[in-house]
DNA sequence: AAAGTATATCGGGATTTTCCGATATGTCAA
DNA sequence: TTGACATATCGGAAAATCCCGATATACTTT
């Protein structure tokens, strides 16, 4: 875990946001094609949520990919995400240390 | 606390050093006038050991006191600053929720 | 094969962050 | 009260981030 990567991934607010719809998939999102809870839930249904441009999300996506702080999986025409609890948790460790 | 605010100041490499440096003073810091564990550590102790301007280590000791992430306090000459360790613990709770 | 849907990537304008040197302010000591 | 020291503030260049529209890619359906 890159603890500057994480914490710049974070201080976002759309980002953020992001991440706690994430939490709670079945509270925040609703899929027809899916169940976002086992599956994940794919880029378009947070697109529209959270009122930005498809670029700008999938972008955005790509930086929490790459922090670790999700996890996201192509299955068809749809890209799956989900949250990395794991880089969560060492956040928190290191900010315990810290 | 603002968390964004918290966020965008601990992920820059050098404030999150200085917060680092700031937990263990007496390891970090030697100071002939004061003593930097129970006065605090003077800005230029952390010019010195951080390699960056004066202006710049003094904008950044502004940034992590606005964000609550340090508590200055001008005594004569110097400006001695702390950790503050209640903002510290109100972002890991804040992770553990999110 | 063509058209539709979902997502990724590219190029770039606007804004913010990073970091500096110059200068201002405040304090102490001679 | 002058000069030295500690810190704060100002103005700005360079780099990074934010966010978009246009376009490319990939899959699905017809």
């Amino acid at each position: 875990m890159n603890i500057i990567a994480v914490l710049k991934a974070l201080s976002n607010e759309k980002r953020l946001k992001i991440l706690q719809w994430l939490k709670e998939p079945k509270k925040n999102f609703t899929s027809s094609h899916c169940d976002v809870e086992t599956d994940g839930v794919c880029v378009g249904l947070i697109e529209e949520k959270i009122g930005l441009s498809q670029s700008t999300v999938s972008q955005y996506l790509m930086l929490l990919q790459q922090a670790g702080l999700i996890n996201t999986e192509r299955r068809g025409q749809w890209t799956y995400c989900k949250r990395n609890e794991k880089t969560i948790k060492e956040l928190i460790k290191s900010l315990e240390m810290l």
